[in-house]
DNA sequence: ACCCAGGGTCATA
DNA sequence: TATGACCATGGG
């Protein structure tokens, strides 16, 4: 186990790319709906999609509740598997109407909002997790599979360890910090940015995904 | 042509 | 519980 501390590689992170301003959405429901559409999918995909649902001023549960399933889909197209996709969509629209509204979703503990929203089938713990955190503003800290490849490559953990597991062990190591939900949020967008501006575009970091940060600083 | 992208569900052993 | 198949577009 490595000694540098997970809050110190948070710190590290955050001085290298600075703040990320995550979610990219203007409502919480947008942000849930993105967090279903960009599953296993790029971002720039969702982007257009998003933008579909706004242009046919359908970005509401329900508006997307009457919408016809065949629209939908086409709406839905760039972010592949759109008929997966449309279904869990009209799941979560469903869930959501039947909340009554945000305010009232918003009353609910975390504990009991995240086992509400794993109740909807297409929504599984990290698309909870962004729910939770993004939308909700929870101090929840949300597992990818960046965040595995990552702490695993560090060598603080193995990369199969369970979501639970993992989730629970990052907040654990980050007790003590202020502001968790703050940090917890910048923290995930930190690590995608890094694996994805990062890694990839910096040849001598190929088989350490921290590159310079972490040869220079952390390890 | 191949691989990956801000995962999750379902059938099978 | 633990794999594997499947979903499907777009960019590198």
């Amino acid at each position: 186990m490595p000694s540098t501390s997970i809050f110190q590689i948070y710190k590290s992170l955050f001085q290298h790319y600075g703040e990320q301003n995550w979610w990219p959405a203007e409502t919480p429901f947008e942000v849930m709906l993105g967090a279903i559409l960009t599953q296993n999918t790029s971002w720039r995909n969702v982007e257009k999609a998003i933008e579909n649902l706004k242009a046919a001023a359908a970005l509401d549960a329900n508006t997307l509740l009457r919408t016809r399933t065949e629209i939908l889909v086409q709406w839905l197209r760039p972010v592949g598997y759109f008929n997966v996709k449309a279904a869990r969509l009209k799941n979560f629209c469903h869930w959501y109407t039947a909340q009554g509204s945000y305010e009232r979703l918003n009353k609910l503990d975390t504990h009991k909002l995240r086992d509400e929203l794993l109740s909807i089938n297409g929504v599984g713990p990290e698309t909870a997790d962004d729910m939770l955190l993004y939308a909700f503003r929870r101090p929840v800290f949300v597992i990818d599979a960046y965040t595995r490849r990552l702490f695993a490559r560090l060598g603080y953990l193995e990369g199969d360890v369970s979501y639970e597991a993992m989730r629970t062990w990052f907040e654990k190591k980050l007790s003590h910090v202020e502001n968790k939900e703050q940090v917890f949020n910048e923290y995930h967008a930190l690590i995608v940015q890094h694996a994805k501006y990062h890694c990839k575009k910096n040849p001598a970091c190929a088989g350490c995904c921290l590159g310079k940060i972490c040869k220079a600083r952390i390890d």
